[in-house]
DNA sequence: CTCAATGCAAAAGATTTGCAGAGAG
DNA sequence: CTCTCTGCAAATCTTTTGCATTGAG
């Protein structure tokens, strides 16, 4: 979807941050991902691809992209963070405890529910996260 | 709550895990806690109390007081991971965002809700972690 | 041209671990 | 007595940072 990553360089160039040549690279790398990729990967995946960038700038990078609102960052129990793309609409997570894999989901009536909550005690949701550990029905 | 704590001792032991110094001092600042501390904060209480623990041996005891079903391990985003007894009921955690404070509460509804999900997708859930990062209204 | 971004290597922060000695049951 | 637990210091792992250099706009 390299569509997709020209549509955000511009955007980071909208916002005045300057699109190097690591940041196009990783921009592909994370438009080209379906899957919840974490630091140490997408740093793989990027040399793979040629890009040549140093760990650090991953990871600078990944903390500009968020602020930008172009990535989400997620922190699974314990282990390093990963991180998705933000183009789509707003999902929580299902883990499956045995095979390690990441299961994306919408409800609307959870989403509810939470607002209603921290609005009853006189909150409002800043964010949220819902992640829900799980085994194959039967495993 | 030593009261507490000696029940816990006893629990340790039909488990057949040793109840040493480290591990009843450790007990008896985790029943008095109300709060969330992390390791380290543990760690400086027990000190306080005179308990005479080394860090490593409380990170040790946390996991194996985990393994043990009686503590539960709290993992916001993050920080060091925090600690509270698992004598409780099943509760959620809202952190307001701008004083750090964190809030405890229980939904039925919503634990029902994540249920129906998993199970519509053909899992069944291990366990969960649902967080509100919260701001008081008007703040 | 200028100032933000990069690379490198070192630092930081939380947590874990190897090993020899101590102590619970 | 035995075998688990502890202390210490060193190691690990992820992420961050200082500083000199590079390069985007």
């Amino acid at each position: 979807m390299d569509h997709r990553a020209l549509q955000l360089e511009q955007a980071l160039r909208d916002a005045g941050v300057r699109v190097t040549r690591q940041r196009a690279a990783l921009l592909r790398v994370i438009a080209g991902s379906e899957d919840h990729p974490d630091a140490a990967e997408l740093h793989r995946r990027a040399e793979a691809a040629g890009a040549g960038v140093s760990l650090a700038t991953v990871y600078r990078t990944l903390t500009t992209l968020q602020t930008q609102g172009v990535i989400d960052k997620l922190e699974f129990q314990g282990e390093p963070a990963r991180w998705e793309a933000a183009d789509q609409r707003h999902h929580d997570h299902m883990i499956d405890v045995d095979t390690g894999e990441v299961v994306e989901f919408i409800n609307d009536r959870i989403e509810r529910l939470q607002a209603e909550i921290a609005a009853e005690m006189g909150y409002e949701i800043v964010h949220h996260r819902l992640e829900l550990y799980v085994r194959r029905r039967g495993a």
